[in-house]
RNA sequence: GGCUCGUUGGUCAAUCGGUUAAGACGCCUCCCUUUCACGGAGGAAUGACGAGUUCGACUCUCGUACGGGCUACCA
């Protein structure tokens, strides 16, 4: 048995990090932490072909930004270390070794032509997809076929090969899923995996076995696209005689498209809306994708959605912190069905951690986005009060740019096509006596602005209400914004005389 | 095709044999607001189908249908 918890996740550094990551990566982070236990992160780079450097430190950066930091670094190493799979490459032959010696695996010599061969030989209407297996295993070019003799001499001549499980003929595999119980499989139905590859590196089924218990990891937690494989990795411990100390495990949910089928890049690119927690830009495959972070994401509220997704706490309680979260967290309250991934309920996910969080709170990166967009910042006084202003009023954090970008600079564009119908000579004069008010005015606050504005209505006769949507036009550019004269006041006596007279000149054409 | 997991409103979902089947997103109506939001009140909308067990089934069992996943020297 197992003294401490200790959860594992093992990302391929060989492309973005998408939401079902980051949701299997959260479950096993808030499974550790309510129960004391470590998370650790695991480079899953078995494929040295594809290994990318900056996919691990996107990786890690991701899960900085989400504020899922392991305990113990997957780069520097840890207790078990290393932690990246590369650098392990040679525990893993023994136990492959091993399983050849006991019976459980075998040599196959087959080249990728061969195996492509087979599956088109043996494809009928009824098997589309044949396997190598107990059915077509003696068929091929491997050490339970091949005589002896045979196997030495492929093997002193160095003839590539791999190593494959021998899947016992007929019997039942049970695995006792945390989420779904007891989920059971006929072995001769299962395929003889790859577990060590012909350059010397495992398979994903080899090596997650081996580190697993290497690494004493006593949960294993992942997405339910492995359950299929489940019985090759229970098979697997158990003939390595480690049994015992399997770990517990559990099949997560997928997280679904709107069209139902598991969510992918497709998805994000057919229906607008982010996969990756953070930019993704691949550059062999040169595609961009874009990331939750950078389209105005909240990382508290990202958290936040994903751990309502194939979760809930069975209360009415729907925002979390990630404390909160983990104070929480029940694995038996995780669902067994998929969940679809709802954009609009992401969105107003982070409109309500928007409106939760202080403007002070959301000055950094407010500041950050406005900057960008090519704005220069007042004092962080002022910043603090715009936010305030504003921020009920955005969904994303990138909002804040239309939102907020009037206080700045004067609207690049002006609605003044809504104007237009009610526009006439009385309003013009209204507006210019405005002005030559506004210019006498020595106390360029909200109440006196406002008292002003409705004694001049009066004497011309004009409601007010008539008057100040076209106001807020020449401020703002359209039909949005906080009141009038809270932005009068604050963007100042010149900056309100120039915007009325700008949008006065658009009128008059 | 085979194996396997699943199925409560459009979506996320509560219910762990007895409820008028919660709540949230989205949608619609109204109130608040001389803008847009926020906020408040309300509305439409759900147990795939068929058997069985039971005094009673959304809940348990079986079958059917439908959907997902897997079926690589990728994870």
């Amino acid at each position: 048995m197992h003294s401490t918890i200790r959860v594992r996740f093992a990302p391929s550094p060989t492309g973005g990090l998408h939401l079902g990551g980051v949701r299997t990566i959260l479950f096993n982070y808030l499974f550790a932490k309510k129960n004391g236990g470590q998370f650790i992160l695991r480079i899953e780079d078995t494929d040295q072909t594809r290994y990318v450097a900056e996919a691990e430190q996107y990786i890690q950066d991701c899960l900085e930004w989400c504020g899922l930091l392991p305990d113990e670094s997957p780069t520097v190493g840890g207790a078990y270390g290393p932690y990246r799979q590369s650098e392990r490459k040679p525990m893993y032959r023994q136990y492959a070794e091993k399983l050849i010696a006991q019976g459980n695996a075998y040599f196959a010599f087959d080249t990728p032509e061969e195996l492509d061969t087979m599956r088109q030989e043996y494809k009928t209407q009824e098997n589309p997809s044949p396997t190598y297996g107990h059915e077509t295993r003696m068929k091929m070019k491997n050490s339970l076929s091949l005589a002896e003799a045979e196997v030495q001499r492929l093997l002193s001549e160095g003839v590539p090969y791999v190593i494959r499980i021998k899947m016992p003929d007929e019997e039942t595999v049970s695995l006792n899923d945390a989420i779904r119980g007891t989920v059971s499989f006929q072995t001769s139905q299962v395929d003889d995996k790859v577990l060590l590859k012909a350059d010397g590196m495992p398979t994903y089924h080899l090596a997650l076995v081996v580190d697993d218990y290497l690494m004493k990891i006593s949960h294993a937690f992942r997405g339910e696209e492995w359950l299929s494989s489940a019985p090759v990795h229970v098979l697997l411990w158990k003939y390595l005689g480690w049994e015992t100390e399997m770990p517990v495990w559990a099949h997560l949910p997928l997280i679904m498209g709107p069209d139902g089928a598991k969510l992918s890049k497709r998805h994000g690119n057919k229906y607008g809306f982010p996969i990756f927690a953070m930019n993704w830009n691949d550059e062999k495959k040169n595609e961009f994708t874009e990331g939750f972070r950078e389209k105005g994401f909240l990382p508290q509220a990202f958290i936040n959605l994903l751990a309502l997704l194939g979760w809930n706490p069975g209360t009415e309680q729907e925002i979390f912190t990630l404390e909160e979260l983990i104070g929480q967290f029940d694995l038996s309250r995780v669902h067994s069905a998929g969940a679809q991934f709802d954009f609009d309920k992401a969105k107003w996910y982070n409109h309500e951690w928007i409106k939760k969080l202080s403007a002070t709170e959301l000055l950094p990166d407010v500041s950050l986005l406005l900057e960008k967009a090519g704005i220069l910042l007042p004092s962080e006084e002022r910043m603090v009060q715009i936010i305030e202003m504003v921020k009920d009023r955005c969904t994303l954090l990138s909002d804040f740019e239309i939102q907020a970008g009037y206080f700045f600079k004067a609207p690049q564009t002006i609605d003044s096509d809504s104007l237009k119908p009610k526009w006439d000579e009385k309003k013009v004069l209204f507006f210019s006596e405005l002005i030559r008010s506004f210019e006498v005015n020595n106390f360029w606050e909200k109440e006196s602005l406002e008292t002003v504005f409705k004694e001049i209505a009066a004497a011309n006769t004009l409601k007010p209400g008539e008057l100040m949507l076209p106001f807020r036009v020449m401020l703002v550019g359209g039909k949005f914004g906080p009141g009038v004269f809270d932005i009068a006041a604050f963007i100042g006596k010149e900056e309100t005389i120039a915007r009325i007279k700008h949008t006065l000149g658009l009128l008059n054409i």
